[in-house]
DNA sequence: GCGATGTAGGCAATTTATTGCCTATAATCG
DNA sequence: CGATTATAGGCAATAAATTGCCTACATCGC
């Protein structure tokens, strides 16, 4: 779908969460005419399973989904892909939701209800606009108040560091080495631990 | 005093803004109190001015003044000290504010009425964070050009996240546990690895 | 003073991670 | 085609981290 190997003419592929289905339909279909690979569902468990199958390049969800909240949904996203943007919006939002969720490195906010034009600029101007220090720093120095393993944490980190790494350096594997200096064979043991995926080349 | 090392013996200075006298008085107080050097402003003009006669380590704000509002003010603070820390409180902020807040740097948003104690750690916390927050950052963010061992960049990590949660608990050593979910013994030897100080409470 | 609480650390068993050596599999080049 | 390069992974030795058990020490309230 969102072949990340051509970047000249490769579409913006956008995961799509909304339960409510006529307004994810409706959202869907603007962002598809003008332009975006879409892939929709219709709550938290699928949108990860999507997420799984298919690389995005950026994740758009409702705040309040049936079977899930957004921040943990936002929580699994990161730990599957760490550096991903997330736009949510959500019609009543608390104070501290909104805090957490932009801790979690959420790089918008918006109101519903949203404008498909909206949502389109907003889409386009943060796939455009992303990977800016202040993102990445955010998140990876983040301390939330809540309960997160340190372990956990220290995996989120390592695993972090070494996508970086690695989408600096287009999924060479030896200038990671080089780089993080490393053991080969501990990387790739790490790289399994930590469930990274090699892209390729 | 004479019991606290170097490092330690560097008060953090707050800059605490709030046009509620009563309020600001109280939670100075409270801070004062508990080893912090407070400097006090009861509206934005004055607070901008303060900055610029004394060099302060957070700027705790909140949303609501009655010369200026808080995400201008933000702004100035931005101008003269591009990464110094702004935790915000309000008691009615709407999603855009907070949002807008949250992508300037502030570091946290409370909601009033503020509890002292909570924003004794929330200072500490961050104060500490912010500590770490530039070696770390050299390390563990500037991926580009320096070779960075991957092993070193955890440790650092891992430092900071003990530091900033023991800071948070005001040195309880049971709190950090229960946060880190992680074994006495384990957080004991790390912490001995690491050359984690534990400051008197 | 005495017991309760919170903390540090020695020791040792166990678990987990690292890493060298060797082999295998693609892909690419000449 | 064969040689070269880049990579993955099995196996096993080694190194390091985790953690339970036990002891010790300070502090605090009674």
């Amino acid at each position: 779908m969102s072949n990340h190997s051509d970047a000249a003419n490769k579409k913006v592929c956008v995961l799509l969460v909304d339960d409510d289905h006529d307004v994810l339909g409706a959202n869907a279909r603007y962002l598809r005419l003008n332009d975006l690979t879409v892939v929709v569902a219709d709550q938290a468990g699928t949108a990860i399973e999507r997420l799984r199958a298919d690389p995005v390049d950026i994740v758009v969800t409702d705040l309040r989904m049936p079977d899930c909240d957004g921040i943990e949904f936002a929580r699994q996203v990161r730990e599957i892909t760490p550096l991903l943007p997330i736009v949510f919006f959500s019609g009543f939002a608390t104070v501290p939701e909104i805090v957490e969720a932009m801790k979690l490195g959420a790089v918008d906010f918006l109101e519903k209800p949203v404008e498909p034009d909206h949502l389109l600029g907003k889409i386009r101007s943060v796939s455009a606009s992303f990977r800016s220090a202040i993102a990445l720093q955010r998140q990876a120095l983040d301390i939330s108040d809540t309960t997160v393993p340190l372990r956990k944490r220290v995996r989120a980190y390592e695993k972090y560091v070494i996508e970086s790494c690695l989408l600096q350096h287009n999924g060479r594997i030896s200038c990671v080495l080089e780089t993080l200096d490393i053991n080969r064979r501990t990387l790739n043991e790490k790289m399994n631990r930590l469930g990274i995926v090699r892209n390729p080349v």
